[in-house]
DNA sequence: GTTTATATTGATAATACATATCAATTTCAC
DNA sequence: GTGAAATTGATATGTATTATCAATATAAAC
C-alpha cells in the first residue's frame, strides 16, 4: 500500500471514531465527501465553493450546506485544517501528517501558496508558550511577498 | 517628547506624505480617526465595529464607511496593519515600530490577545525565505492556545 | 478670493461568505 | 421492523465588508 494510501486510511479510522463517539451518524454525503477531499485534495488548500462545484458535477444531489458541515466536521475530528489566507474564504487542506506541522508562503502576485516546515521555529514556539505559561494548542504561520518566478517581472 | 508621542508624530508624517504622493486630500473626519485610532488604541486590536462607535460618541457626524475606508488607508501607508484572529472580524493595530516584527498569542477560552516578538524566528524565516528565493513582504505568525489564566480552570 | 476639477463623505444598497431554520428523509440502536 | 435522533438540501438569515451616488469639502488653478 503506497503512503498516500495509508494515510487515507487511517484519516477514515480517526474519522469513523470520531462519528462514533460524538454518536452522529455516517452517510453517503459524508463519504463522498471524505473520497473527493482525500482523493483530489492531498497538499491543495480548496475552498469549499471548489470542493462543492467539483462535487456537484459527479453527485448533483449534494448540498452546499452539508459541504459545509461536513468540512467542519473534518476540522473537529483532527483530519482536516482550517486557514484563512486574507482573501476572506476559508480553505481546507487534509492533514498529511499530525506530527510535523507545516506552514504556508502566499505569493502575493501569483497567489500560488507554497509549504514549508521547520524545526527550529515550532522549538520557538514551544519555548515562547512555556515561558508565558500559555498550554500551546494551535499556531499559524504565514509568509506573505513574491515567488521566485514573480519576483523577476 | 515621550516616546509615544514621538512614534505619533512619526506615523502623522508617514501618513500625510502619503497622503500627497497619492494625491488624495486631508479632511477633518481622518483627523479625528488617526487621533482616536493613534491616541487610544496603541497596543490594541481594534475592530472597525469598536472603534467606530467609540469614535461616534465625541463625532456623531462621522460614518462608519469613512472609518472603514480610513483604515484601509492607514494599512496601504504602513501605519497600521490588519490582522484576523479567526472570529471573522478584521482588526487593525498601530505599528509601533516598524523593524521589529511583533505575533500575537490569542487565548481560546477568554479571547485575550498576547503580544511577543522573537528574534530567533525572525531570523529563521528569514532564511526560510531566502531558500526558496522568496522575496519576504510580510509575515503573520499566531499562536492559539489557554492562557495562563485559563488552564487552571 | 473665486473658480473649477477632483476627492471625500455618509447613507444605504449590494455583495459575499457563512450559518441557521425546518420539513422531509435517512440512519441506527433497540 | 420500529422509533428516536441525526442529517439533508433548499432557502432564509446573519454578519462583515464593499460599492453606489448625490451632496459636499478640499485644493489646485486662475
Amino acid at each position: 500500500m503506497t503512503p498516500v494510501a495509508q494515510m487515507k486510511m487511517d484519516r477514515r479510522k480517526t474519522f469513523n471514531e470520531f462519528i462514533s463517539r460524538k454518536r452522529l451518524k455516517s452517510t453517503k454525503q459524508r463519504d463522498v465527501i471524505f473520497e473527493e477531499f482525500f482523493g483530489n485534495y492531498m497538499g491543495r488548500h480548496v475552498t469549499v465553493e471548489e470542493l462543492y462545484e467539483d462535487i456537484k458535477r459527479r453527485y448533483p444531489y449534494i448540498g452546499f450546506a452539508t459541504v459545509y458541515r461536513t468540512l467542519k466536521l473534518f476540522r473537529e475530528s483532527g483530519i482536516a485544517s482550517e486557514r484563512n489566507f486574507g482573501d476572506g474564504k476559508a480553505r481546507y487542506e487534509p492533514i498529511r501528517d499530525e506530527r510535523e506541522h507545516h506552514h504556508h508562503m502566499i505569493c502575493t502576485e501569483c497567489g500560488k501558496i507554497y509549504e514549508f516546515a521547520n524545526n527550529q521555529v515550532e522549538s520557538c514556539l514551544n519555548q515562547i508558550a512555556k515561558l508565558n505559561e500559555f498550554k500551546l494548542e494551535n499556531h499559524k504561520l504565514e509568509i506573505y511577498g513574491l515567488c521566485s518566478s514573480c519576483r523577476g517581472s
